[in-house]
DNA sequence: ATTTGTCTACGAAAATGTTCGTAAATAAAT
DNA sequence: ATTTATTTACGAACATTTTCGTAGACAAAT
């Protein structure tokens, strides 16, 4: 059966993904005093939004124990994936290259990010044929 | 004086915007016709937009006619370079580089395309030095 | 001149996202 | 045992964004 596609993260679930992204798989807790570091904000509200995030089949959890434990459904790479589709999309009138080349521009790559780049570029160019 | 820093455009906002970056200064009725295309929306609903777009200062507008001309007030790369800033730091915990990586592997690029990333790379090597 | 159509302005409803207070259950501490 | 702390669930307030109906000004068509 066709996999069930989930609605894109909204902005405060996404910094609640990324916690759980670097740090595997979490309380409410936890991930409460990982945001409050950024930004002051109530416990319940964060609880409030994985319970949401929950609902719409953003994250699992195992509620074996009193506290819940939360991760992800996706990994990560395939949230990102999509997220970038969709950035594409509305922001790049759908040139993913526009969107790299911009990226590149912008921003202070050191060299050995460059050369990964050049790999991958590498890998591609023989890829084609 | 400082250059005042403009809010950032939300979903509704960018699909006007992309349409001023790619027909230039327009009315109100030549963007919705666009937006129409994509999407059925009513036309007091774009008017309302773009007039909340002028008041945040994301557009300009010439109003000696009845028919009054919209435009972006910023440059598209402008406003394209904020976006990617966000983005990254929503989705890529800020590393421009992990985003570029990502987009270029997951998507299928020209021959052409390769080239001019290359070519990029090759000059940002040479700045370096 | 009168009607019909197009435009802006305004306001408010609807939809979506965020915030948090309160209550109930359970666990931990005294 | 009683108090204190932690946790989930629920609901509602608040904020933001999107939607569009209505009215008034102006222009075009008849």
């Amino acid at each position: 059966m066709a996999k069930k596609s989930l609605p894109k993260p909204t902005e405060a679930e996404l910094a609640i993904l990324q916690v759980l992204w670097e740090n595997g798989p979490s309380s409410v807790r936890f991930i409460h005093e990982q945001l409050s570091q950024e930004k002051e904000v109530g416990y319940t509200t964060t609880l409030k939004i994985m319970q949401i995030m929950a609902e719409k089949g953003l994250l699992q959890r195992n509620t074996d124990q009193r506290t819940h434990i939360y991760y992800p459904a996706l990994e990560k790479e395939d949230t990102q994936k999509q997220l970038i589709h969709d950035f594409v999309a509305s922001a790049f009138k759908g040139s993913a290259m526009q969107l790299v080349m911009q990226a590149l521009g912008n921003h202070k790559a050191s060299d050995k990010e460059l050369q990964e780049i050049k790999a991958l570029i590498e890998k591609m160019e023989k890829k084609d044929h």
